[in-house]
DNA sequence: AGGTTATGTTAGTATACACCCACATAACGA
DNA sequence: TCGTTATGTGGGTGTATACTAACATAACCT
């Protein structure tokens, strides 16, 4: 035996720092040498713990739609009103939407869309956030209201749009805070009763 | 006097072969010598043409957005309906979502957001969507029930999102024709009710 | 015709950046 | 203490690609 690796320690340790480089400047801004700086190591080291930048990017993908999901549940779970968690996560995204980082790594990822990895990734990140909010809709509507079969699909798909919409507004410059924070709890909320 | 230029005729020539390249390929792997070849001639005439790459794009978003708003009007002028000009957009879009190619060339400035003036183009282009957007849902709702402000502009912000997040869907295989149909025709009309 | 300017052709340059090598050193287990 | 393996350091390489330079040729004017 021989000194231990803490390979694991340090990913663990470098993948929040990774994430939020990519999804702060996006991929290709995002050089090794940055990342490395910012990680506060040589390059080399990152490359001893990942096999190349596109498994960076790959884990960093992961690692984001983690923690969102992380965090809204940890919100449901501790909350004690009586209204619906698809009422609660529209009015917590309206007030920290784009916090998480999430809808720039889509953007950025999209550049590189040819690659089919990362294709892979984002059409799986996606598709889970898009199950999440149908399942919150749909238990918001209690089944009620069902009708025409695949509705809930579709509105699911509208509230990532708005979620969609507002990251550009924001990037953009062309939508303010109040008018984010509007668009998710009125818009959003008469969509839930559509 | 000499050989007359034929820039200006050339230039209108390749532009929406760049613009398809970069709304098929995005920014970065619309290599120079790719555009060429696209246009049949060498690297070097583009130059001749353009100053940079920068400025081929920053065209192409141009003449994207230009064609695509010369659709739309010219279907209104063309129709006979007494429909709204809203709901026929959205029927319009739910059937040939994507056909622009614009929300690809969104995707793509974005990772060179940096930029100042590819933001400054970005931003510009979704204003001016947004702007017709709002007019048209304002005319549809006849001022009527006005109420609130500016619930207008953010059923504009919602209608776009949608059509955001479907060039998403479609991207990344999640959304069948149907359902961008749906989005547009179903959620997007009832959100005219609101 | 002859001068002038656009276009074609075929290279080349310069740079950024992902990724690697080789060696030194330090930490750990037996 | 010794052998083994991880980590630090510094430089290097290869490649993709935006952009340019030089010269030949062809088209248009007066």
């Amino acid at each position: 035996m021989a000194r231990p690796s803490t390979a694991h320690a340090r990913r663990e340790e470098f993948l929040p720092i990774l994430a939020r480089t990519f999804s702060e400047t996006g991929y290709r801004r995002a050089t090794t040498a940055e990342l490395a700086r910012r990680c506060a190591v040589p390059e080399n080291t990152l490359y001893r713990l990942w096999r190349d930048k596109k498994r960076m990017f790959l884990e960093s993908i992961d690692f984001l739609y983690e923690r969102t999901v992380t965090v809204w549940e940890t919100r449901l779970a501790e909350s004690t009103t009586r209204r619906s968690g698809a009422e609660q996560l529209l009015d917590y995204e309206g007030a920290h939407y784009g916090e998480h980082g999430f809808y720039r790594i889509i953007f950025t990822g999209l550049s590189e869309i040819d690659d089919p990895e990362i294709r892979k990734a984002l059409r799986q990140m996606y598709r889970r956030f898009h199950e999440f909010i149908a399942t919150h809709i749909a238990a918001h509507r209690k089944g009620a209201s069902l009708r025409g079969g695949n509705i809930v699909e579709l509105l699911a798909w509208a509230v990532l749009g708005m979620g969609t919409v507002s990251g550009l507004g924001h990037e953009l410059g062309l939508m303010s805070r109040k008018q984010q924070q509007d668009l998710f709890s009125d818009v959003g909320k008469s969509l839930l009763r559509v």
